[in-house]
Parts: structure tokens; sequence; C-alpha cells
DNA sequence: TTGTATGCGTTATCAA
DNA sequence: TTGATAACGCATACAA
């Protein structure tokens, strides 16, 4: 099942192959006679005639295909980035290739180069690692990279995010607004864009309401796991400071959280209240319903797909960040702290609203 | 950044292009001297040369790419056949290009062209219409065609499916085992493969028990979404017929029965028993957690890849339907039904178990 | 405005 | 065992 070729329709009209080709395509078509392009045109539409990628890239060193790099696909985050992004690609005739990474170097760097090899256009590289070896040599040999998710530590590339800050900055604003004034932060990596990010924007926003952020309330973790989110709750439970409400950098971590809550037999949002990160699917239906941040993540994948076809236009382009705009979706797993008679009672004492009840 | 061409390397051992294609390619090598070959591949190796795929393809007709079709990735069915059908096919060195379809004839047919345009070897189909017109003009032109999820009517092709049946067999053996004789069927769209099984299959089940399904309790939903299955089982409380328990043909559709029984003040599995089916993520932190059959979609998705690459492969095989096992996973939601006082009381009689108060 | 000629980087056929 | 040559399908510089 051979498709026409351009010999076959030039033939067909009854010109040289120069001749359809130019024809053909709309960027040279004006320098043909404008009877013979229709001629032309015609002969192709009756053969069914579809130009061969293959050769016109070999031709051309564009394929019109992207490669995209995330870590797996069965994280809930990112089949709506990659949906995003294919949506738009396709709508510009682009073809998506899509790789898994498993945030594995090696693998990463396997699939890339089977990617490159494949002369792709252009890469979205969804690892948010700050310091990625990979995405710098990509800059520095010219290729064409819109990072999602992250950044990469001094390395001046495009890129889409979210306002991370801000939606970090709602969250606690919200439990403070609540009353919760000890207030508990699952981190998720630090070695990773979004995970400094929300740890810092965590800080700062307890600062800017004239609150301390213990270092003992504050747990890094080392995946965005829902392991690691029961982990770090857990640590906090035993480790002797009080607390209402802990804020997660990510729904798995929230989710790791939930766990401890009904293992430790206490009440969310009674005991404790929690705010997640990112709205994943179903997190509404939880019981409670997750308070959460909610990330435009199709949004953010659209985007990142329209950057990199922007810089991959004729034009030069200028290095930008694209942030978008976030908000933060309050449901059932947030409530003004419980106030249990405590040794000391005042609402704005070191032990204020003290549930070490559940200890 | 140009990597080196096939020229350059021969130029750098000293032979032919065609004695370094030769040379570099496993299959030939043997037709060239054992010094030369380790010359060539020295060379190759110190100029750092990558085959140029758009090359060789325009040459052999192969790209090493994979088009896979999926309705859409947002659906979390697909993130795990996606993420299965990657990794098998990565380990082989093929590429995934993925394309959403939205379940929408048109946009199937582009990007099916598109796809098959840009020379892929093969496609993995993951959209179930039990009649599909594009897939069944690709397999009479000869293209190789694997489809995952489900069959097309009349058409024999090479597919991956999971015991659909056996899986609609556990979940009602297990509500009758329970005690349940009154039991619903929310059904997906009958025009796709899997729903028109599963339907199927709960007939014969509840026959096989000695119980009539009865046509008051089943409805055919138009999508397999949670609003459909609302919509099913507000129509069973409407409609004057007992019941104690619900099979839904997808977790989304219970998702929709969580929401109705919530929505109408009754509790789960307390007024009623529901199963879902896939056990999607996440769907064992639902309150209660859901009673659900398993489907191994990853291994489906490196299934259909395993299968695509054979009937790539040299010799010619046999079209089959690989079923992969699948099991029912006990949770919460379902219980014995509730013996209420009811006009008759016995268990066993028709209305036994009435729960007509939460009409 | 159209045709000629050439090359993109490979592989495959044929001779040597 | 190796080399010369053609061809895959298209786009483009150049000539007409």
């Amino acid at each position: 099942m051979k498709t026409a070729t351009l010999r076959e329709v030039a033939e067909h009209a009854g010109v040289h192959t120069s001749t359809a080709s130019r024809a053909l395509n709309p960027e040279t078509r004006d320098g043909v006679n404008a009877a013979t392009a229709r001629r032309v045109l015609a002969s192709a539409r009756s053969l069914g005639y579809q130009p061969n990628p293959i050769a016109r890239s070999l031709r051309t060193n564009r394929t019109y295909t992207i490669g995209m790099l995330i870590p797996d696909l069965m994280n809930p985050l990112f089949p709506p980035i990659v949906r995003g992004a294919e949506d738009v690609l396709s709508e510009f005739s682009y073809t998506l290739l899509l790789a898994n990474t498993d945030n594995d170097p090696d693998r990463e760097r396997l699939t890339f180069e089977a990617l490159r090899s494949r002369q792709v256009d252009g890469f979205i590289i969804a690892t948010a690692w700050r310091s990625h070896p990979l995405t710098s040599q990509a800059v520095e040999q010219g290729l064409s990279v819109v990072l999602i998710n992250g950044l990469v530590d001094g390395l001046s590339v495009p890129a889409v995010v979210a306002d991370y800050t801000i939606g970090i900055e709602r969250a606690v604003s919200h439990l403070v607004e609540l009353g919760h004034r000890q207030i508990a932060f699952v981190s998720g990596p630090v070695r990773m864009s979004p995970g400094i990010t929300r740890l810092t924007a965590f800080k700062q926003t307890m600062q800017s309401h004239g609150l301390e952020p213990l270092e003992s309330l504050i747990t890094v973790c080392d995946a965005w796991s829902e392991r690691e989110g029961a982990r770090a709750l857990r640590g906090f439970l035993g480790g002797g400071t009080d607390f209402t409400a802990v804020v997660a950098s990510d729904d798995l971590l929230a989710l790791g959280c939930y766990d401890v809550v009904s293992e430790q037999g206490l009440t969310c949002p009674g005991d404790l209240s929690i705010v997640g990160f990112h709205d994943m699917p179903f997190v509404d239906k939880l019981h409670p319903p997750l308070t959460t941040v909610r990330v435009p993540h199709y949004a953010m994948g659209a985007e990142s797909a329209r950057m990199l076809l922007e810089l991959l236009g004729q034009r030069p382009v200028n290095v930008r960040v694209a942030s978008l705009p976030i908000e933060l979706v309050l449901r059932g797993s947030t409530a003004p702290p419980t106030l249990r008679p405590g040794p000391h009672g005042a609402e704005h004492s070191s032990s204020g609203g003290c549930h070490r009840s559940w200890r």
C-alpha cells in the first residue's frame, strides 16, 4: 500500500517534479503559474498524494516531531501535561515522541540520545532536576529545549512552571486565617526545582505572618511518594513539637499523611488540617476531600508546546519563563484548629491547640 | 551540532561507504574482513558516529517507530497501558508516537493518517469500538496492527485484552456469596467491545447462579464517566425494583454511584454494595475503599508491544488474542445485604433485603 | 515561470 | 571481500 510519490503527481499533471514540489508547497506556490498550480493540486488530490515526511526530513533537516522526556507517565501529574502538549503539537502537524526516564540518569541519557538521533526538532523536558547536565548540554549544543515544571539552576532556558510560590502562600495563609499557628511542612526533594521553590515559599510565608518555620516541623522527603509523606508525618508526631496543620508539597505526600492519620486513630481535619499540592484527579473523593493547590497541568503542557513551536519558528525569540496562575481549592481537609484544654490553653501560646493527645 | 556521517567514518577508516555500512551493520558484518570491520568500528567510535535513522528509513522503509492511538491519556486507564508499551518498545530501540483521539472518528482518522504518513512500522490501537472501519482498513491494507482493550467484530486481528468475563463473574459471585440476590448492573457503552463483553458476562453469571438479570436493573451508559454512572444509579433508585448491590462496568461509573449514594443520604456498603472495574489508582483511598476488579493495564500495554514487535519480525506469526488474568480485589464497598424488616422478610424472597427505605 | 541537476545519508545490487 | 553505482522521495540552487 504505497502512497503516490511526488514524481507520479508531476507526471500526472504533466510537469516536472520540481514544479510539482513548488506548487504543493504553500511557501513556494506563488513562484508558479496559478493554472499549473491548480492542475498539480488536482493531480495530487486525485492520486491521494501524501508527501513522504522521511524524504522531506532528510532534505530539510526538520522532522516535525518533538521529543518529550517525562519521569513516569504513571505519576498522575504527567498525563495532563502530555495531553496538553500533544493537543497543540498535533494542531500544528507535529508528532509527539514520548519517553519515560524514571528520573534515572542513565535511562535519561539513553532516551535523550535515541530521540535526538531521530532528529526531533525540539525537546520538552519534564524532569525537574535543579542540576541537569543533559539539559545544559542540549542547550549548549543549540538544541531547542523547553522545560516544564521546573528550572535548571544557572541556566537560561525557556520554561513553563506554575506560580508555586503563590500556591504555597495561599495554602499557608488559609491555614493561618483558620487560626493555625504551628504548621508543619512536608517538602519534596530539594534537588528538584519545585521542591526547593515550595520549601522556600513556605518559610517565607510563615515569616511574613510572623511565624517561625521550625526545623522540627519540616521534613524533606526523598521522593514525591505516599510512603515518604507518611514517614514525614510520623516523624512530626513523634518529634515532640506541637502542630495543628500540615502543608504537603504534593498530593501524594498528603495521601501519605492521610494514611498516618487513620493509622494513628486521628481525624482530619478535627485533629489535624492537611493541605496538598497539585489537585490530582479524585482527591476530591477522598475522606475528607483534600484541600489542595490546583496546578494547571494541561495548560502548562499546552503552553510548553506553544513555546517550543515559537522557538522553532523563523524569528528569534527571547528566552522566557511562563508562570501560570494557580489557585487554592478549599475542601474538607482543613478547618480551624480544635482548642483542647492544654497546659497553657491560649490559642497563641507555643502549645496552644495542643494535640499531643494523639501522640 | 552535526553527528559524523557514514561517509566520514568510511574515509577515516580508509574504506568505501558501502564497506563501512556493511561493517557497521551486524546483519551484514560477516561479509566483510574481520580486520577492516574492526577498523571501521574503531573509526565510528572515535568519530562518535550515530547512524541517521531518517536516511536509513528512506532506504529501508522501516522507521523503528510505533504509532499508538488512545482515546484520552487523561483517562486513568491509559497511562499504565502506554507506559507498559513504551517500556518494551524502548527496550527494543523502538520509539513511541502517541496520539489522542477522544474517540472522535474524524480526529481518529486524521491522527491515524498522520502517523501512517510518518511511516510508523505498526500501530497499537486502544479505541475499543466494536465496529471500527479505521482498523479494518488498516488490516486490509496489510498494516501491522495490534488492538488493546477490545476486539473489532468480525475482524481477525491480534489483540490484548483481559479476562473481562471472568472479572465480572468474580464480582457477581462475590456478591452472591455475600447473600445478594437483586444485583443491578451499570454497563458501559455496548458499542465498545469491553462494554458488551461485560454486559454479556453479567447476564450469564446471574443466570448461572439461578438469578434473573432484570432489564430494570441494567442501564447501558453512553460513556465511561462518573456522570453516566450517577445517572444509572438514580434510575435504579427511582425505578421501583428492589436491589441491594450494584456492579459497575468501570470504576468511573462506580464513582458516579458513590456520588449518588451520598447525595441520597445512603450508605455503602450498608444500604448498597458496590463493585467497580479496573482498580484505578486511589480507589483504595475512597470512602469506603472500592471493591473492584483489577485489570493488569501495564502488563497489557507491554504485551501489546511485544505482540506487535513479533508481528513485525521476519517469520510469519499467527493471529492471536492474548487474554491476561484478572482478579477481584476485596475492599470495603461490599458487605452482606442488610436485612431490614420488609414486607416479606425472607432473605431469598423477591423483595428480601428490601431497601426501599432509601427511595 | 519552468526545467535541470544535485544532494540529503543510507542500503542494496552488481561487478570486480 | 571490496568498490562503484543507483536509488529511496523530496527540495532547492541554478539555468533556461
